[in-house]
DNA sequence: TTATTTCAGTGACTAAATCACTAATATTAA
DNA sequence: TTAATATTAGTGATTTAGTCACTGAAATAA
C-alpha cells in the first residue's frame, strides 16, 4: 500500500481527515504502520496501547476473557472498519480489558496509540470521533450481552447461523462448533447438541467443519 | 431549589458551564425541571428522550429489560451523579433502551434532552462531556456483565454485601432477596438459597428485609 | 382483629455449562 | 503409504443457576 493509498484509507475512515494540518496528515502517514497478522494471533492484550486498528483485509475478534480463561466475544472487525478499543490510551473512562485476535490473515494499518491520543487532545473533532467511535460499540456489546442474557439457546443459535449465512452471502457456514460457541460465548458441547437438534429436524445439515443451512423458513422462526 | 443553589449544582456538574453564553446558561436554568419522584417508579422507559436527569437526593436504578419481563441492573446513580444514557437523543449513537426507576423517594433536576441536544451540537465541550458521560457508563457495564458472565453465584454475592455495607458504612444491609437479586441480575430464590448456606456457615445474619455481616474476613475470601 | 400484602422458604424441574472421556476425521512426518 | 499426531465432534454424568408452583411467616392496612 502506498502513501496515496494510505492517504484514501485515512480519508473514508476519518470524517476528521481534512480538518488536519498538512503536518498533522504528514506524521500520521509516517508513523502509521502497515502490519500483517498470521491468523489466530493475539494482536493487543489489554495491557499496552496498541493504538486505533483499521482492517484493510481479514477479520479480528473483540473480546473480553475471564481468569479461568472464558472467552465472550463482543463484536468482530471486518474490512473497512476500525478498532478503538484497542487504544486505550485515548479513552481514559474505558477501563476494561479487551482482548484482540486475528481470526484470518489480516492485512492492516495500525496508528499509534500516543499519535492518536495527541491528536485527540488537540482537536476536539478527532476527540468526538474517538469517543463516538467506542460509544457505537457500546451498543453492539449490549445487543451480544441481551442475547446472552435473555435469549434460549436454540434461539441464540439461529440467529447466529442467519447472521452468518447473510453475512458470507451463502448457506454454507465454514465454522467448527468450537468457533461458534466462542463467537457466541457459550460452549462447544453445547452447540453440538443444539445443532444436531437441528440437524434431526432437518433445519441444518452438519459436517466437519460445516453447517449447511436446509431450512431458512424453519431457522428464521426459531429467532422470534 | 433557588436560582443559585441551581447555577451551583450545573457548576459542579458541568465542567462546560463557565464557557456557555449567558443565554444558554439563562435557558438551562429556566428550562430544567425540578422533580420529585416517588420510590419505585418508572422514570424512562427507552422510548422518549425524557433528558439528563441530575440526582439531588435518593437513587435511581438503570436496567435493561427482556421481552419476558426479565430486568439486569446495569448501575445505580447517587446524589451528585448523572444520567445520561436517559438523554437518547443527544448520543445516536446509543441504540439500546434502557429504563430508569426511582428505588426511593428521590429530588432530581432534569434537563430537557433537546435543551442539551442544540447545546450538544454548537459546543464540542458539551458534547464531549456527554459522549465521555456516556462511555464511562460502559466500563460500569463492562464489570457488572464480567460479574454476571464469569464468576459464580456465592462470589458474586459475597462482593455484592461488602460493596453495599462499605456504600452504607454498615455491617447491616437493609435490602430485601428481592432488590439484592434485580441488583445482582439473579433471581430472589437463588439469594435466598446462597444466603441460607452463608448462614449456615455463620458469615451472615438474615432476617426480614436485612442482612447483617457477622464474618466479614470470611465473606472477603469468597471475593476472591 | 382480621384481611391483605410483602417477604422468605422449599421441592421439583429445566437449561446450560462443565467434566471426562471416546471416536472420527485430517494433517504431518517417517 | 503408513503411522503418528492433532483437530474436531459426540456423549453421558454432574453441577450450577434459573424457573415454577406453592407454602408460610411477618408486617401493614382496614
Amino acid at each position: 500500500m502506498n502513501d496515496q493509498e494510505l492517504v484514501a484509507l485515512f480519508e473514508r475512515t476519518f470524517p476528521f481527515w481534512n480538518k488536519l494540518s498538512l503536518t498533522d496528515k504528514e506524521t500520521m502517514c509516517r508513523t502509521a504502520h502497515q502490519v500483517h497478522f498470521k491468523k489466530g494471533i493475539n494482536i493487543h492484550d489489554g495491557n499496552e496501547c496498541t493504538g486505533v486498528i483499521l482492517v484493510k483485509s481479514g477479520s479480528l475478534r473483540l473480546y473480553i476473557l475471564s481468569e479461568d480463561g472464558k472467552e465472550i466475544t463482543l463484536y468482530r472487525i471486518f474490512p473497512g472498519e476500525m478498532c478503538m478499543l484497542s487504544a486505550s490510551c485515548v479513552l481514559e473512562t474505558v477501563t476494561f480489558d479487551v482482548f484482540v485476535d486475528s481470526e484470518e490473515n489480516s492485512d492492516c494499518v495500525v496508528i499509534g496509540g500516543c499519535i492518536f491520543e495527541d491528536l485527540s487532545r488537540r482537536m476536539s473533532e478527532v476527540k468526538i470521533f474517538a469517543l463516538e467511535s467506542a460509544l457505537s460499540r457500546f451498543s453492539d456489546v449490549m445487543w451480544v450481552m441481551q442475547q446472552i442474557l435473555f435469549m434460549s439457546m436454540d434461539k441464540r443459535l439461529a440467529i447466529f447461523l442467519i447472521d452468518e449465512s447473510a453475512k458470507r452471502g451463502s448457506d454454507v457456514i465454514s465454522l467448527t462448533h468450537e468457533q461458534i460457541a466462542k463467537y457466541m460465548g457459550s460452549a462447544r458441547e453445547v452447540v453440538s447438541r443444539m445443532l444436531k437438534y437441528f440437524s434431526s429436524e432437518g433445519i441444518v445439515e452438519v459436517s466437519r467443519g460445516g453447517i449447511k443451512i436446509i431450512d431458512k423458513k424453519r431457522l428464521r422462526e426459531l429467532t422470534l
